[in-house]
DNA sequence: CGGACGTTTGACTAATCTCAATCCTAGTGG
DNA sequence: CCACTAGGATTGAGATTAGTCAAACGTCCG
């Protein structure tokens, strides 16, 4: 079975950072890595381990953070002490660059496995930018890409969909991630607990299970040990876009 | 009854620019009613009927719009041919700059009711950014804005929430935009129709139609004419927040 | 090996959707 | 100026889905 190019560097934060190639950060890093003459771009690595807080609301926004492995989840406090989960972060992604307008974090980041991050110091960041046109266009291509990707996010979770619908539209949106940053596209670990999952898309968990299990019962998907294989793909996306049953 | 400072010119395109002072693209109107040298932006007032279509999807992406009077709706068609609401633009917002980053616009958007949008476009304003860092700056805050915006959106809508939290989450989320843009927080039109509405939130129009009796019946809310008064905000909020019932 | 935590499954309850009929309102044409 | 019509808004009744509560099972860590 082909897994597709990557590996996917999970269980242990073994230093290889397979994922830097497709990294949306990786301009960033090549001015880190190799300085330009008057530019100084500050990078920094940190490893976190399980449950282990990269930021929490109200910290001062110092830096951008790209996931090298591992996954990070963002969420808001509500008024309860409950949780509201915005988001998962797979490696090659940024995390939290929605707080590029503010001075302090709006969210709480966490690891949910040992996970490795590249820091870049916002200030340094924002030097760079003023002084650099290409590097400029490629922040701004961020920000607009996670925008677009938050509103398709919105649309296939907000709209009348049931729960199978929500769920079947996360895990594809998951495997649309993995597969534009070099993994597989059939193939990924579901880091975030069953929790994690119904909190992201507003269902009980007990409900993210029995559905999990329903996809699998009816092959859609297979499942062991977090890891998650998309058996009939075409199946799936019938049940998010519709083309399909009855 | 104080309605707040700004009247909503809304009924008719009557030509008075209220919303200007606090419009997002306020930087860009100024730089193209007084020309810097070696800076051109252009703009260009359009006037939409209600159901008039401003781009769909597909479009080439030209000029960044922002809207002077009215509401604009954006959606995507779904495969069945029905479609998705993504979201709604009052006066003082920028429609669709998610699409920056892409060559076309991947969303159709249409005014809901007698629009005026002014559009900028697009080539010269991102020539004028590489001249002017101040404007830059300025679209870079839009950009990180509205993707906090849309985050905070993910929030009230995606969480547990039932149907009775998401709509009151959606009426209050409109009541800060409006205020945000120098309207009343507390009296606004709700230009979208019951549908819109529902199609929005992912819930049966019927049962939008029922909490909003229920809000009414329950004091929290009066609706007249597609004109909505927050009547009790602490109760709402605490609809949303949970601080309370119970 | 013990325990905490996450997962799974079942039974019951409550919320929301669907279908369908009726009511309203705004816009149209006489 | 008024009757007419189409589309939106409401309301009711029944069907379904998803949530809640509770218990049993696994598994990863220490």
């Amino acid at each position: 079975m082909s897994e597709g190019a990557a590996q996917h560097s999970t269980a242990q934060a073994s230093g290889g950072y397979d994922a830097c190639r497709r990294c949306r950060a990786s301009l960033l890093c090549q001015f880190a890595t190799h300085p330009v003459p008057g530019i100084t771009v500050i990078k920094r690595q940190r490893r976190l381990r399980r449950g282990e807080i990269l930021y929490s609301q109200g910290d001062a926004f110092e830096a951008l953070y790209s996931v090298c492995s591992g996954t990070v989840r963002t969420s808001v406090p509500t008024a309860q002490g409950r949780r509201q989960t915005l988001g998962f972060c797979i490696p090659g992604e940024l995390v939290g660059i929605a707080d590029l307008s503010a001075r302090r974090h709006t969210t709480d980041a966490v690891a949910l496995e040992p996970t490795e991050v590249a820091a870049f110091a916002f200030r340094s960041v924002s030097d760079a930018m003023d002084a650099l046109p290409l590097l400029r266009r490629i922040v701004l291509q961020l920000l607009a890409e996670q925008l677009a990707h938050d509103e398709e996010l919105i649309l296939p979770l907000l709209g009348k969909k049931t729960a199978l619908e929500r769920l079947s539209a996360y895990l594809l949106s998951l495997s649309r991630r993995y597969e534009a940053r070099g993994f597989s596209a059939t193939y990924f670990p579901l880091a975030m607990s069953r929790s994690d999952i119904s909190d992201y898309l507003g269902l009980a968990k007990e409900t993210v299970c029995r559905l999990l299990a329903r996809l699998t019962d009816d092959g859609l998907i297979t499942l062991d040990a977090r890891r998650l294989r998309i058996r009939d793909h075409e199946r799936l996306a019938q049940l998010v876009y519709g083309t399909s049953p009855v």
